[in-house]
DNA sequence: CGTGTTGTTGAGTTCCTTCAAATCTTGTGG
DNA sequence: CCACAAGATTTGAAGGAACTCAACAACACG
């Protein structure tokens, strides 16, 4: 094992994608043969993470692109007075760092909420690959364009909801999308470890008042969000609390 | 001139993309000959749309993709209690409904902010053109990504800062890229419609805040935004109030 | 068994919203 | 060209949501 310039380990086991641990995953379109092929040759190893370590860093030059194997990250931005605005997340299956095959320095830093593990893609072969098998190219602009309808959904809930609206939102897309991903079994509670000021950054509410309405959600037996696990016992309720409208994710398909 | 299902007029003339009036534009890069061919046996049309006209509706099957030749247009999700979140603006040069190439439902509405001109392209040959074009393939998946760092941008704003930072931040954001699209002279100025009352929904604030706090900026000398125009006389200054971060965006590819 | 991190609670203040009404603009028809 | 209606902006006042400050309790880790 060694460390490589960005933080984590990668290590000589290197999974062939044949036998890829995302092919279980439910929610995801497992690719054919072919592309399968494709993909492997485009990668370049694994790398595993624990829960803290920073995969990207905020202003550095980016060098790579990854997928996640597994675990969950989360994507943030810092502002000069330390303030810190979290964007989103992600779970198995998705992209990081696509940004990064078009801008010289990346706006966000990238940090693993789990101990994690990434598939490595070198950020300089991403235009071959794109002109040479369109098909792959197909698909990655698939992953960005609903990326970019989860931060539209952000968006409604910074701008549209209320504190304990807010909290709800985020705690049924978190255990929503780790159902989808295989991270959380289907009985609406995910074991993770959260702070509650990492949901204050998350939601852009303080720490305290993060606390209250977390609070006033266990009361109401909407949300019961403790450190270890969120726990949603009625997804439908905590829907219609924060006024989400039920959506079933077509498959999506991976790198 | 007919109308077609979307509303909007298309019309007769079309300009064929050799002289394309989206070359002139600085920050964006003319595609080659080679491209022009591809891009123009794509292309199905064009329209145009007046002040207050929908391009596309929430919920509506989507059957286009579009570009903005001319004018702005703004993207908005409605919510069931008739709230309206506006995501985020058009400019020339952006691609419209890309989420609709892979979704069957759209979950935002479109609606032009001025007089507007659009290129038309069938969704249902999106798929074949990636396979054939990959050049073509890779502009796009570049400019969701770049869509996807305004968005970031946007949750930033909503998540960290004050209604008088937001006011701010959204007239240096929309001056800027009205610069650097041609649509406003590079004097700090744009001369745009826009309605106290679509502010307070870009920003998640009332109506009444944002009236005050667009008032405190004019009398701060930061920005003079009125219903006809957003004059922003010193971007530094207001660039610095907002604590934005200064950022030169390289020439975008279009389509 | 300390020490640092995270969660909880109380009190006071600020920011933002809501409600309501008045003024100003703009467009339209007579 | 004026009168009028509809839409947009502005202002005041009061209430509520969220923030800050500060202290303490619970927990986790070496």
């Amino acid at each position: 094992m060694k460390s490589d310039g960005n933080g984590g380990r990668s290590n000589g086991d290197r999974t062939p994608c044949r036998t890829c641990p995302l092919s279980a995953t439910p929610g995801l379109l497992t690719p054919d043969e072919t592309q399968r092929a494709w993909i492997e040759a485009f990668k370049t190893g694994e790398t595993s993470f624990v829960r803290g370590e920073q995969i990207l860093r905020q202003g550095a030059r980016a060098t790579r692109l990854y997928t996640v194997l597994s675990g969950v990250m989360m994507r943030f931005r810092l502002l000069e007075d330390g303030r810190r605005q979290i964007i989103n997340f992600m779970f198995p299956g998705d992209l990081i760092g696509l940004q990064s095959a078009f801008d010289a320095e990346i706006s966000h830093s990238v940090e693993a909420l789990t101990d994690a593990r990434v598939c490595v893609f070198p950020r300089d072969r991403f235009f071959d690959l794109a002109m040479s098998h369109p098909r792959l190219s197909y698909d990655i602009t698939w992953l960005a364009a609903r990326e970019e309808a989860a931060l539209e959904e952000h968006i409604v809930a910074l701008g549209q909801r209320n504190a304990r609206e807010r909290v709800a939102w985020l705690a049924v897309f978190l255990v929503q999308r780790a159902m989808d991903t295989g991270v959380a079994a289907a009985d609406g509670v995910l074991r993770m470890t959260i702070t509650q000021g990492q949901v204050a950054d998350m939601l852009g509410l303080s720490l305290v008042h993060t606390n209250r309405s977390m609070q006033a959600l266990r009361r109401a037996g909407l949300v019961d969000w403790t450190i270890h696990a969120i726990a949603v016992p009625d997804m439908a309720a905590a829907r219609d609390f924060a006024q989400m409208e039920a959506e079933a994710p077509p498959p999506r398909p991976f790198i």
